[in-house]
Formats: C-alpha cells, sequence, structure tokens
DNA sequence: CAAGTAACTCTGTTTTTCGAAGTTACATGT
DNA sequence: ACATGTAACTTCGAAAAACAGAGTTACTTG
C-alpha cells in the first residue's frame, strides 16, 4: 500500500512500483499478507506485548489477558516461523525459554504505535 | 501504546497518560482494541481495499479475493457498527449501495500503510 | 417475459479457538 | 524422601467463527 498518488479525478489507485499494474484496484498484496498473521486472533496483542520486553510462555500468558494455553504455544510458532520473533533456551538450570521480537519483529512496532494512537482516538471503548 | 520511554534499567514500560499505571507490562488497551476489530479475518483487507474508494457489495467482494458473502456481511456490519465505515443508499433507480471510509476509517490509512511497507520489507512471500 | 445483476440472508459443514486436564522436567519446603 | 509448586507445553472435546453455496427480493435489459 502506498501514499495514495491522487490521479486527476476521483478514481485513486494503489498501485506502485511492485504491484497491482492492472487497473483493477483490489491488490495491495503487502498488506494481505501482513494481515494473514495480524488477522488472526491474539498475534496483534502478543506482538505489542513482547514490545514490552522479552518473556517466557507463562509470564506472557499472564500479559496477554484472556488467551489459552494452546492459542499462545499455537501463535508463537507461527510467529516463529515469520521469523517475527525468537525463541531462545537459556539452558540453567534451571533452563528457561524466552520470546523477543526480531529484527524484523522490531520493525513493525512504528506502526503498531499508530495503530494504538488511532485507537485510542477513534475507538473510544465499550465496543 | 506509546513509543518506549526508556527507563533507568532495562524494564521498559507502555505506560502513558491514558493507561497501564500498574508496573505490571501488559496492557496497552488501545493496541487490545484496535486488535479487537483488525485481529478478524479480512477486517483488515477490506479497510485496506477500501482506501481505494468507496465500492458496492458485489464490487468489493470482487476485490476482496477470497471472501464470502455471509462473512462480508457480518465484516461490513462491524465496522460500519464501530464507525469506521459509511453505508450509503443512493436511492436510484437503480438503488445501490455503496460502503465507504467513515473519517475515522481514513485516519487508520497512514497506519496501513506502514504495515503494507513493513510487510513488503518484511515478509518475503510464500508464508 | 426470460435472464442478469446487486445486495443480502439462510443453511449446513469445516476450521478456529477455547477451557480444562495431562505431561515432563526441575526446584523447594518439611 | 516426598509432597507441592512452577514452567512449558500438548492433547481433548466442545463452542464459536468462517466457509461455500443456495435462496430471496428488487430492479434492469434483451
Amino acid at each position: 500500500m502506498n501514499p495514495p498518488p491522487k490521479t486527476a479525478a476521483g478514481t485513486r489507485t494503489l498501485s506502485g512500483p511492485a504491484g497491482c499494474e492492472e487497473s483493477l484496484r483490489h491488490c495491495d498484496a503487502a498488506l494481505v499478507r501482513a494481515f494473514g498473521f495480524l488477522g488472526k486472533r491474539w498475534s496483534g496483542v502478543i506482538l505489542g506485548t513482547l514490545a514490552n520486553g522479552e518473556s517466557g510462555f507463562a509470564d506472557l500468558k499472564r500479559r496477554v489477558e484472556g488467551i489459552s494455553d494452546s492459542v499462545l504455544s499455537d501463535r508463537l510458532a507461527e510467529l516463529q516461523g515469520a521469523g517475527l520473533i525468537v525463541r531462545s533456551v537459556e539452558s540453567g538450570p534451571p533452563v528457561s525459554v524466552s520470546y523477543a521480537l526480531s529484527e524484523s519483529g522490531r520493525a513493525l512496532m512504528p506502526a503498531m504505535f499508530e495503530l494504538s494512537a488511532w485507537a485510542a482516538k477513534n475507538l473510544p471503548d465499550a465496543r
């Protein structure tokens, strides 16, 4: 998605260097990919929580209120697979596992800040 | 979520003017609210698609590839309820309905642009 | 008047997400 | 020594969400 490159008349397009050359304006492959992750329950919140610092499984579960063990486990595996977070085992004793944002995970944070600021202004509360 | 206000030692916090006064760093109520919508399948993509201009139900369904009628219908109702999009009926004939971003919906777009840019760089493809 | 399009809704099936319990490994208290 | 506790998960059956596809109503076009 590129900042709308205003066309002559009201017909705005998204087309940029790398996509959506067709005149149909339904693309934005990158956004679709982003929401392949973020469009799943909890992913965004987990990422946002990890912005506060790394934490272990049990700790994360406490910080992300309402998530279940199995879903937390699934999400961590997905995010890890996508390279957004890093799982590291500190081989104790006691052994402990901790999850933290990776380089690309950290690169997401500016967008998260904006999202959060937007929500603060535009989603009053009681949805 | 606020840009991390570095604390003395490694303990970063998110606490800002309006939330998370407690020392537990698991808050960010605004982000959680944002993902109450965006964390559902299709919501983000629908919003991103509407950034290209308003469109009717059938048109949207074509532009958001893969969505089903019933889910599109649900999402439009939700987004409308939250005031992110506006449904307007142009009473023809032929009568037609069209959906467009509202003021707050448009306010989300800068965050979407960032998200998209991030995905373009950090989510190569084939997930 | 037959066919098509828009905008949905309804129904039944598949996929996700859920809470709760179970597992393995180590640590601590008594 | 042994019961208890914590961390890190996995497994299971049930509830909720998403899906595909058929049906509905209203209006237009050939």
